[in-house]
RNA sequence: GGUGCGGUAGUUCAGUCGGUUAGAAUAUCGGCCUGUCACGCCGAGGGUCGCGGGUUCGAGUCCCGUCCGCACCGCCA
């Protein structure tokens, strides 16, 4: 119940109207708010100049502000001192008008206050505008440089306020279940150690300490272990994180996200409660209930979707057709670890060129097979395939039943090492999906990957290093693994996967001191090293550590996946561009020999 | 670090096989217009074809280099 109140009074603060007292300067009402009931009143509006049609004895103007338009009027009627001043304004103004609200004698079904006008008794210019670089409209003339570089422009638009407008709501109903459920919003601290595994650290230089550097935190991951430590029992935090890498559509330097951690709980308990959350938000947000989120081990997703985040809204599964399809005298196949295929649903008629693109498209090094084998099942029953000269109908049919092939469809198949195979039809699979059209932005199919590798082996560096974090618990059955055959090992991991998207993930921890330096030991940390980096997490858990565990959900890539959007950017008010620039305000920028001398750097700069 | 695509009017783009004065739409400015809402009609201004070099009688177009943008690979525990 008290949820459900909580829920209400949220939706209550989230689309109401901002009200406003007689005598208040600025405005009477938005330009979102008038509606036929409102005929006669007397009104002001402050807003933007969309647009001026003038017809020459009469003038319209359509005003914004972020609840709508409101069409403004002038007439005979309207005293002449106010259209004189209307050969002033020009778009992006931003007036105060006064008037009457009237019925339209034509009226604009399109949008909200498309009944009403407003006949103009008064106009005050607030600020005027230079001719903006790009239209802000719904269609914009804008590209995305230019659009970026004007972001505050940009930001005016309906398509991208609403981006963050439901931005801000994901954060709002995350925040009322987090906080039902009795978790405590913590803040941890943004300046930190750096620490060598994962990704690059940005780092900051002290100026109290010469020569030493805080890091920006790539997660809150020690600080959030150690308020388990203290007791905090449940924790979470709408929190910006840093990495420096290269950037993509779904990655930025700085992004957010919602970092949990529970004590007292098992892996299940942390899906169930973070389940729930997603439910939640799908419920309240986009009105989507869901029947189960299945789990699916990690090699499973790698066998038959060749990724660690499957997209599970259409079938097309890997399949393994090395026994079927070797000893027929194809050398290339017989001397492949691993074949695979995959069958496309109707795609028997693709023509000699659509299947050469195919190749290609494979070939790529971002795919890197050698070649593609397909096998068209006609419609009529026959067989065709690109490798005729080995297999006979018969052998084909095999290869047919085993991916579920019938008449019509395509069978791919690719061969290689297992590994980048997997791969490789992974990618295809996702290929052939879009050329389909079976990944709908509008279904939602949400999954939990578990059972993770704890290990991942770097052939560069020879050695093992923590494939999610070295705090993460390998499973107890899997402990005595790690002397014999750490690759082996399993961890209590898990990932949450929506329509391809990794949108969040997290793990047990490890809370014995114990275990702990083993795990160190197995990446190949000296104590000393272990001591010096994490010393201070292992001294906490010598002080009674609960066992907990906990989840980070990616907060740019969960919306964005709500919009129906490709890239995050779309869902960050001010974003980087693809060199981790900022291009409205020109950053990164050097700063001057006095800062420098502060902070007693030197730079030697090797190339620009 | 790598691969691909792109950079031409304020903006979004077209520009054929290398050949006349580089076009369209939109925006802007001016004129006309009483029911528009992508208003309409008439007219005007607006170009370092990203930058540098090369080939050629001649380069927006071809070649080399470079800068910038986007997507991807590497990278992202």
């Amino acid at each position: 119940m008290a949820v459900k109140i909580q829920v209400e009074i949220a939706k209550i603060f989230l689309f109401s109207q901002p009200k406003y007292k007689k005598g208040i300067m600025y405005r009477t009402h938005t330009c979102g708010e008038l509606r036929i009931e409102n005929l006669g009143a007397e009104v002001t509006l402050s807003g933007w100049v969309q647009r001026i049609r003038d017809l020459g004895a009469m003038t319209f103007i359509d005003l914004r502000d972020r609840y709508g338009i409101t069409q403004l009027v002038v007439d005979e009627n309207t005293d002449k001192s106010v259209a004189a001043q209307l050969e002033e304004i020009g778009r992006e103004y931003v007036i105060q008008a006064k008037g009457i609200v009237r019925e339209r004698s034509s009226k604009n079904k399109n949008i909200a206050t498309g009944d009403v006008e407003i006949a103009l008794i008064e106009v005050k210019i607030l600020s005027p505008s230079v001719v903006p670089p790009f239209t802000i409209q719904d269609d914009t003339d804008g590209g995305d440089d230019l659009r970026m570089k004007f972001r505050y422009l940009d930001l005016r638009r309906n398509a991208v306020r609403k981006n963050l407008e439901l931005r801000a709501k994901m954060a709002h109903y995350t925040r009322n279940y987090l906080n039902s459920k009795d978790f405590i919003e913590t803040e941890t601290p943004v300046m930190i150690k750096s620490t060598p595994e994962g990704a690059r650290d940005f780092v900051v230089p002290s100026r109290m300490n010469p020569g030493e550097f805080y890091a920006l935190p790539q997660s809150p991951q020690i600080f959030k272990q150690l308020l388990m430590v203290a007791g905090f029992d449940r924790y979470y935090q709408i929190v910006k994180c840093f990495r420096d890498e290269d950037l993509r559509a779904d990655r930025q330097p700085e992004f957010t996200q919602i970092d949990c951690e529970m004590s007292f709980v098992e892996q299940k308990d942390v899906l169930e409660m973070f389940e729930g959350l997603t439910r939640h938000l799908f419920k309240e947000v986009l009105n989507i209930e869901f029947d189960e989120f299945p789990w699916m081990p990690y090699s499973e997703a790698m066998e038959k979707y060749g990724s660690d985040k499957p997209d599970i809204r259409f079938e097309m599964l890997l399949n393994d057709i090395s026994e079927l399809a070797q000893g027929k005298g194809f050398s290339v196949f017989d001397s492949a670890e691993y074949i695979g295929a995959i069958c496309a649903k109707g795609c028997s008629e693709y023509t000699r060129k659509q299947l050469d693109e195919l190749t290609n498209w494979v070939k790529r090094p971002q795919i890197g097979a050698k070649g593609l084998v397909y096998v068209k099942y006609n419609t009529d029953g026959s067989l065709k395939s690109s490798v005729d000269k080995f297999y006979t109908t018969e052998d084909l049919k095999l290869w047919a039943d085993k991916t579920g092939a019938e008449p019509g469809d395509l069978i791919l198949v690719l061969s290689g090492d297992k590994k980048h195979m997997l791969d490789a039809l992974g990618s295809l699979r996702l290929e052939m999906a879009n050329q389909l059209g079976l990944r709908k932005k509008d279904v939602f199919k949400p999954l939990w990957v578990v059972d993770f590798p704890l290990l991942e082996w770097d052939n560069e560096v020879k050695r093992f290093f923590a494939m999610h974090h070295p705090f993460t618990s390998p499973k107890p059955e899997d402990i005595p693994l790690l002397d014999s055959d750490p690759g082996k090992v399993r961890a209590n991991a898990y990932d949450l996967v929506i329509n391809g998207v990794e949108i969040g993930g997290g793990s047990v921890r490890i809370f014995n001191s114990e275990l702990q330096s083993k795990m160190f030991d197995v990446l190949g940390f000296t104590k000393e090293q272990a001591e010096a980096q994490f010393g201070f997490l292992m001294n906490a858990f010598k002080y009674g550590a609960p066992p907990h565990a906990g989840i980070a959900f990616g907060f740019d890539r969960l919306t964005s996946l709500f919009a129906g959007l490709d890239s995050i950017r779309d869902v960050i008010a001010f974003p980087k561009n693809n060199s981790g620039r900022d291009v409205m305000n020109d950053s990164p920028a050097p700063i001057s020999q006095e800062q420098l001398d502060e902070l007693n750097l030197k730079l030697d700069i090797k190339k620009k």
